[in-house]
DNA sequence: CTGTTAGCGCGTTCAT
DNA sequence: ATGAACGCGCTAACAG
């Protein structure tokens, strides 16, 4: 332990009266702003207004502090801005899972629309638990971060409180709502409901099956644009049509999903799904039972992830724009917090549909039943 | 100034003797360490050591803090704590990409060991790009973390100096080797390789190729498992068996690289791939040129996900344990920081081969081709 | 445009 | 077992 410290103290008598440039000055090994100052031969405020607001520092100053800290290596001590400034360069983004494909997608977004700024993500997973969500939230706010991103609109009364005190940029993502919190960023989760079962029906389909697994708000609400279509279509809305799991959606759930589903109504001709998971995993029941796709059974899933535009035969999906959201979101902060004016409130991501082989079936006299038959 | 602490003063004096409970007393509108101990009729000193260090204080005054904290519901500032102590409670997490979902369920587990204590996971990826992942070491190091976690073994040696010099445990993750920076965690790429291999020539397949894409280092060391069990079976160790692209792997990537080695090598009847993604495309390709697989074509993929236990036919594959070794690395990291021995600096995660249908093929004679044959 | 001063909320000596 | 005092590195008022 002593030998610990004479060693430590040792080596900073030898650096700093040999180190002319190029020397860690602090005794912690970690170069502060004072010590940039010294060097620059200005004060510290000085030298935080050149890094800071370069504005407002003759260019002569500008340039002896760029020197100063390119020759120590100067980085800044985020703890201590954030204790002064009672702001942190933290952009908290919660969702409700790692799992699913589609959050990584968002958070590339995010990542890479903070790259070569001085903000950081932070991200957490709520587990779909919605008062995990409120004491993730409560610990952000003692971070008092730049900005946060929240998945979905179905925060809690709580949460949106919490949200509001940060007195930050809040964007939810995923979804557009009536009723933002602050901004929001996503796609009408309803409407690209209604726009795969509408499909479905174009192709012909007529008992049309929904095959959907964890159930979160976002995927009731696309089951609800799917009852709108088969409702509107006045086509026999069957409620064993619709085969729900609460367990988390995979491949696998997928194909138990269509097993189910046969199970109990073994005369479906097409399946609308949840999501591409669930969509793929069904497929793969198909081909395992010899139902033809998409003669026998038409497929449709949603997100249009990588993976369903390369399967055999390839799925219909409706692509929704994960990545594009995570850097808007960004970007509706970033601007935000630079003063600029921010154009919208509320952005619709869109979607589209993806018409692939799996619903590539040319509608037939047959195939169309009476109305409202069960 | 003066009517700043003017102000200061009167809210104190306004809300100090009015506020029985459940108030907010500081100007900020945040609880400070100051607040509880004012609450609790006990020094700041002491109101931080009721939290931080129970074992030193009294149980009254440990239930008089607690009391305290609860009512006014504070939370610690972490800014504060790291400027104090120099020392966050940030486990730095650096990965090369998100968009593998291998990255996915490494994170998951460092998410899960890290709930329930005070620590936070902060991730960055690297883009497969080591300049860039010393600029993130170096960002880190500035926030002087907890513990670091860190992909892979190929770290540059300006990489392994800043994490040294962090001074906080390192873990290097998803594969084992003979020098780690303090501990590892993970499994024996090559070791991994071979297994695959030599489960083909197993089942009786003679001409295998590789597939591979992105081609990062872990992907180069299954590569020389592959080479190894070639030479090691005598069986023609033949370059243009290899087929590999720098892009990125995917579904699609997957595919094109089966094309592009068929087109090379019309008479290949196994390729081991990379890694999940390929195989799962090289799966597709296969359908779509009517080739059967496992008995024309084996395939072995790289990871088990998911998605190769249902696929159809079902996909044999190399399992690793992405989540266990994210929370294991996480397990490291907090024994280390609470002074426990730490039983093992490197720790072999292990890999399992799992056979499935796509090489449930048995060896025919037919098969057998005389060896060094190219 | 630059320098001076006073904290941000907490941990860490050192006393008691 | 408890408290007083100081400072972590930086920003934010204010004064020149």
């Amino acid at each position: 332990m002593k030998t610990y410290i004479i060693v430590k103290y040792e080596m900073w008598s030898v650096t700093s009266p040999a180190g002319n440039m190029k020397d860690k000055t602090s005794k912690n090994n970690t170069v502060k702003l004072s010590d940039v100052a010294a060097q620059a031969n200005v004060s510290v405020v000085t030298a935080s207004r050149a890094l800071r607001l370069p504005d407002l520092v003759t260019p002569a100053t500008r340039a002896k502090v760029a020197a100063a800290v390119e020759a120590l290596g100067y980085v800044p001590n985020p703890a201590a801005q954030a204790l002064a400034s009672a702001r942190s360069k933290i952009v908290g983004v919660v969702i409700p899972s790692l799992t699913n494909q589609i959050f990584a997608d968002l958070l590339r977004g995010v990542m890479d629309g903070l790259d070569d700024t001085d903000y950081t993500p932070q991200f957490v997973n709520t587990r779909y638990i919605t008062t995990r969500e409120e004491d993730l939230l409560r610990i952000f706010s003692t971070q008092r971060p730049a900005g946060m991103i929240v998945s979905g609109i179905d925060q809690t009364d709580a949460a949106r409180k919490l949200l509001q005190k940060m007195n930050c940029p809040v964007v939810q993502v995923m979804e557009i709502g009536p009723d933002p919190i602050d901004m929001i960023v996503g796609c009408d989760q309803r409407e690209a409901g209604r726009a795969a079962a509408r499909h479905l029906i174009d192709k012909g389909y007529r008992r049309i099956g929904f095959l959907g697994a964890r159930m979160d708000p976002r995927a009731q609400r696309r089951l609800a644009g799917y009852r709108d279509v088969l409702q509107a279509a006045q086509i026999a809305e069957d409620e064993r049509l619709v085969q729900t799991t609460p367990k988390p959606s995979s491949y696998t759930t997928g194909g138990q999903l269509l097993s189910d589903l046969l199970a109990r109504c073994p005369d479906i001709d097409a399946v609308f799904c949840n999501n591409d998971d669930v969509a793929l995993g069904a497929l793969f029941e198909c081909q395992r039972r010899g139902i033809s796709v998409p003669h026998q059974m038409g497929i449709v899933g949603f997100n249009d992830l990588d993976v369903v535009s390369c399967s055999v035969p390839t799925i219909t999906s409706v692509r929704t724009f994960r990545y594009q959201t995570g850097l808007t979101a960004v970007q509706m902060i970033l601007a935000r917090l630079s003063k600029q004016p921010v154009a919208e409130r509320s952005l619709d991501a869109g979607f589209e549909l993806i018409a692939r082989q799996s619903t590539d079936r040319l509608p037939r006299i047959g195939d169309w039943p009476s109305i409202n038959q069960t």
